[in-house]
DNA sequence: ACCTGTCAAGTCTGG
DNA sequence: CCAGACTTGACAGGT
């Protein structure tokens, strides 16, 4: 088995590269009321280094052969606020989209986003579905401007449970088909610590034909007993004909006491048992790392498994598994 | 240069 | 009904 590794939004090793730079929404409006325009100055320079910044952590990745990469998801600031209505964040920054688009497609990178948790397809809230429907779009604009295939994706959570996880579930299916197709095929789920179990984002994904990011840290803190081996080979089929391989997210807990909280590294136990367990249905796996040292987790853990008898490394984010 | 309370957004729990 | 947790990097205002 082929296995690729990636990290989340920001480096710890590249310096003065954050792709999240903000402006909050008390700064905007004391800048635009001391001097109208200087709010919007603010937030567009602001999306400009983002941008700059993604770009240079796309090339550190590649300099260092790491091909799975999630953007931020502060790209532009307040997006998708009313404050902002109006703004066309896609044409003004088209050169930069473009630029980082055709990086991505040179290098065959795989990239995604993971809208945070405000964005809930199966909210009961109309002001809520409505606030998601917008974030989702944003997203989608931002891989569109990219010019990017179905390939990039936006990985979410199913939502809420409720009080009744059953109902929220149909709700769900429900507003699966009122997003508009351009966002559905973009979209893939994930398991999440508390509500819904792999076991559920999987049966979701077999009916609505969604493709389904295993994250094997969830899947710990949150599982009702299921044997991971049984439901794995439903999982991967969930990425066939989306021209992908399977992905899964790995992070270790950050102590007994906050065991759903990340910790700053990776215990390549924690993932060595699921790879030998993989490698039985899989041929090539993606793996991202949430891990609070980055970029530095995601090496570590690669130079860690490379102790294994079974593992063999075949790059400095990569290795190869029999 | 460094420190600390605060920040758009939702849901859930517990008081 | 309301405060706090969840989770998290960066802002903003202070020293």
């Amino acid at each position: 088995m082929r296995i690729r590794f990636g990290y989340v939004a920001m480096s710890v090793l590249l310096k003065n590269a954050s792709p999240s730079r903000t402006v909050t929404v008390r700064s905007f409006n004391t800048l635009e009321e001391k001097n109208p325009g200087s709010g919007l100055y603010k937030v567009r320079k602001a999306a400009e280094e983002n941008l700059e910044n993604s770009l240079r952590l796309l090339k550190h990745n590649v300099g260092n052969s790491i091909v799975v990469y999630r953007f931020s998801s502060k790209l532009i600031p307040l997006a998708t606020h009313p404050l902002l209505a109006g703004w066309d964040y896609v044409a003004e920054l088209l050169p930069r989209f473009k630029a980082i688009g055709e990086y991505i497609k040179d290098h065959g990178l795989r990239v995604s986003f993971h809208p945070d948790h405000f964005t809930l397809i199966n909210s009961p809230r109309e002001e809520v579905w409505q606030a998601s429907l917008a974030d989702l779009d944003h997203h989608c604009l931002l891989l569109e401007a990219m010019q990017l295939d179905r390939r990039a994706k936006l990985v979410i959570h199913v939502g809420g449970g409720y009080q009744n996880k059953e109902t929220a579930r149909a709700r769900f299916c429900d507003n699966w088909q009122l997003l508009p197709d351009r966002i559905r095929k973009r979209i893939v789920l994930e398991n999440d610590d508390r509500v819904y179990t792999a076991a559920d984002v999987l049966r979701l994904c077999q009916e609505l034909h969604i493709p389904m990011v295993l994250d094997i840290h969830h899947f710990a803190c949150n599982n009702e007993g299921e044997n991971l081996g049984q439901l794995l080979p439903a999982i991967f089929a969930t990425w066939e004909g989306s021209d992908l391989p399977p992905k899964i997210h790995v992070s270790s807990p950050k102590s007994t006491d906050q065991p759903r909280h990340h910790h700053d590294f990776v215990n390549p136990d924690d993932l060595y048992s699921f790879l030998t367990l993989a490698g039985q249905f899989a041929p090539e796996l993606d793996v991202m790392v949430e891990a609070k040292q980055k970029d530095l987790a995601m090496f570590r853990l690669v130079q860690d498994l490379a102790r294994y008898p079974a593992v063999i490394q075949s790059g400095p984010a990569s290795l190869l598994m029999e």
